[in-house]
RNA sequence: GUGCCCGUAGUUCAGCGGAUAGAACGCCAGAUUGCGGAUCUGGAAGUCGCAGGUUCGAGUCCUGCCGGGCACACCA
């Protein structure tokens, strides 16, 4: 890309200068290099003389220009100039040429345009979603949901292998809760779970959900009979695994239509049940090494290491999430030998990361440092926490209707048939949801107002997807005949300000999407998307393309066209949203 | 109390130790015989929570306060 040919003539000519002994003595580490906002100071600027210069004790433009002078002496085609401006930058701009010859590479190379090897073969489990069983999705595992993914396509952009894993409760007290509640409305229902049965998926889950919340609420006034239900269920009582493997069914066929529509898939689901066992027997094995005995339980002392204490195991015998986590990490490993496990989960789980990292660091070693909590910010609706359970919630299929709903009006009626209008209203649906999960940092709270961060003017995902139907759209009204583009030799020509304002950004999707991989921000591929294709809207309402007032510069216009549409298509995979062709 | 995260325009958010702190929404004023107006142009709007410190240079790094969120024993 671009910038590490920027970056290896910098270095290069920032050597023979320390070799000639002209800048003094110095470790040469990270170059700076940006693109300034300003574009009269180019496309990339250097801070490195300010920085040299900081360490050397000299004057910075001084420094500056003995870099500019070197750089000079042998300044390749792809650089139109270099200036060394006070208080000492190196300004560098790119020659025309080479701002076409990219838009070309665009065309030639299309979906692969942008791929790296910054994370070259890496292995990331990247675990996420996990939501419960005999719970609703909500707005927190659906930003889970949606990053996770995002996540995996950014790394695997940048040439990381990537596995992707969902670890799901479905044993535990909020298990016999469920049951337990769920159990009480239909009795009081005159229902049997068999007749239960004939609900569609959504609302079978929305009984668990209610039951759930009935079992919560309840569980104070009938501690022992839910606790009896919770242990008769990890030991696998034969009488409740009708109503066990029935349950469990229902909320799995529930969340695999959420991981449809945001398609997304899984290398593997892993479940609590499956760890519980060998989770319990691992840390009685360490007892007395890395856990110990208190007040009748099995803990994890993390105050030792300026944490807290966690229990692991109950007074009564069962494995908590902590003990679990302990037998998962090896099943996990043997599946996926990987570098890192990037857990993608809540920032309120941060502590219980911490602890449970450093409990399964002494137990095996090898997971030292193999181990990362992204830590992603809590989805709050105007200020309350949403929580499932007191029952504030909001599911996330309610969500999607809304968002539809506010959609529907948007769709040309008369351009398309029936299955095309709802092929389009799902797509825009999940762009818009997606778009608004994505486009703030991980580990910032989100607010959810449903009607404003729903909105879909301005920087937004159906904003991103009618920009590129928009260019596809000229690009099919353009004849064949026109568009020979990969192998015309396009001539030079006073490009417009917008022209160029479009060409200084498109060049940059790939530092972008190395940038997102190696910082685990797919935020970034939010941020650019959204630039190109307000630099191509605004181009567009300034010029005509299809009647441009010569062929060279219809030529070069649709070159543009197609490398917006290129770029945004790219950044929408990476996002996990889809394009369409026609909205 | 201890630890982690967050305080940037009315609101939601970007912002890599660098140059005049940027968008979007909302508000005000405009643009359509046009290739998709779900678009675009312009304007008003900021003591970057406060106070120190480091630095040639701090929204960005350090310290201390203030404000908000979260976690801290048998839930997940």
């Amino acid at each position: 890309m671009i910038r590490d040919r920027i970056e290896k003539l910098l270095r290069e000519a920032l050597n023979q200068l320390k070799k000639e002994g002209k800048l003094g003595d110095f470790e040469l580490g990270t170059i700076a290099l940006e693109h300034p906002e300003n574009k009269d100071y180019g496309d990339y600027s250097s801070s490195i003389a300010l920085a040299l210069a900081k360490q050397q004790k000299k004057n910075p433009l001084a420094m500056a220009k003995e870099i500019v002078d070197e750089l000079n002496k042998s300044k390749p085609d792809w650089l139109a100039d270099v200036k060394a401006v006070a208080p000492g930058f190196v300004n560098m701009r790119l020659s025309q040429k080479t701002l076409v010859e990219e838009l070309q590479k665009i065309s030639i190379e299309q979906s692969a345009y942008g791929k790296n090897a910054a994370l070259g073969g890496k292995r990331f489990m990247i675990e996420f979603a996990h939501p419960n069983t005999h719970k609703e999705m909500h707005i927190g595992h659906m930003r889970t949901l949606v990053t996770g993914e995002a996540l995996s396509r950014v790394l695997e952009f940048s040439g990381a292998k990537v596995f992707r894993a969902n670890y799901q409760g479905d044993i535990g007290p909020h298990v016999a809760k469920a049951i337990w509640g769920t159990q009480k409305i239909l009795e009081e229902r005159a229902m049997s779970w068999e007749s239960a049965e004939e609900m569609n998926s959504m609302e079978k889950a929305h009984l668990l959900g209610q039951g759930y919340v009935r079992g919560n609420q309840a569980y104070e006034e009938h501690k022992e009979e839910i606790d009896a239900l919770n242990k008769k269920l990890y030991a696998r009582a034969q009488e409740l695994q009708d109503v066990y493997e029935r349950t469990r069914k229902w909320s799995l066929e529930y969340y695999d239509l959420f991981y449809r529509r945001f398609d997304t898939s899984f290398d593997k689901f892993y479940f609590e049940s499956e760890v519980a066992e060998k989770g319990k027997q691992i840390v009685q094995e360490n007892l007395g090494k890395v856990f110990e005995r208190s007040e009748g339980a099995v803990i994890f002392d993390g105050e030792k290491y300026g944490l807290h204490k966690r229990v692991f195991i109950t007074k009564d015998g069962n494995p908590t999430y902590e003990a679990k986590e302990i037998a998962l990490a090896p099943l996990q490993y043997a599946d996926f030998p990987f570098d890192l496990n990037v857990h993608v989960v809540a920032n309120e789980q941060s502590g219980y990361f911490q602890v449970i990292f450093r409990a399964l660091e002494l137990v095996d070693e090898k997971f030292k440092g193999k181990e990362y909590h992204l830590a992603m910010g809590m989805v709050n609706l105007v200020g309350k926490k949403i929580s499932s359970r007191t029952g504030v919630v909001i599911t996330v299929d309610g969500l999607l209707d809304e968002v539809k709903e506010l959609l529907s009006p948007l769709v040309d009626n008369q351009k398309h048939n029936e299955k095309e209008i709802e092929h389009i209203k799902e797509v825009c649906t999940v762009a818009a949801v997606k778009y608004s999960v994505l486009h703030t940092d991980t580990k910032s709270n989100a607010m959810f107002d449903m009607q404003k961060s729903v909105s879909l003017d301005g920087d937004s995902g159906p904003y991103l997807l009618y920009t590129y139907a928009r260019c596809k759209s000229v690009l099919r009204k353009a004849e064949e005949a026109d568009f020979n583009l990969k192998q015309r030799d396009l001539k030079e020509m006073p490009y417009t300000e917008e022209e160029r304002a479009l060409m200084r950004l498109a060049y940059q999707f790939p530092e972008v999407a190395r940038a997102a991989a190696e910082k685990f921000a797919p935020h970034l591929i939010c941020s650019f998307a959204f630039e190109i294709a307000q630099a191509y809207n605004a181009f567009y309402n300034k010029h005509k393309i299809l009647q441009a007032e010569t062929e060279d510069q219809k030529q070069f216009r649709l070159l543009l066209t197609g490398a917006t549409a290129q770029l945004l298509k790219n950044s929408l995979r990476l996002l996990g949203i889809q394009a369409l062709e026609k909205m």
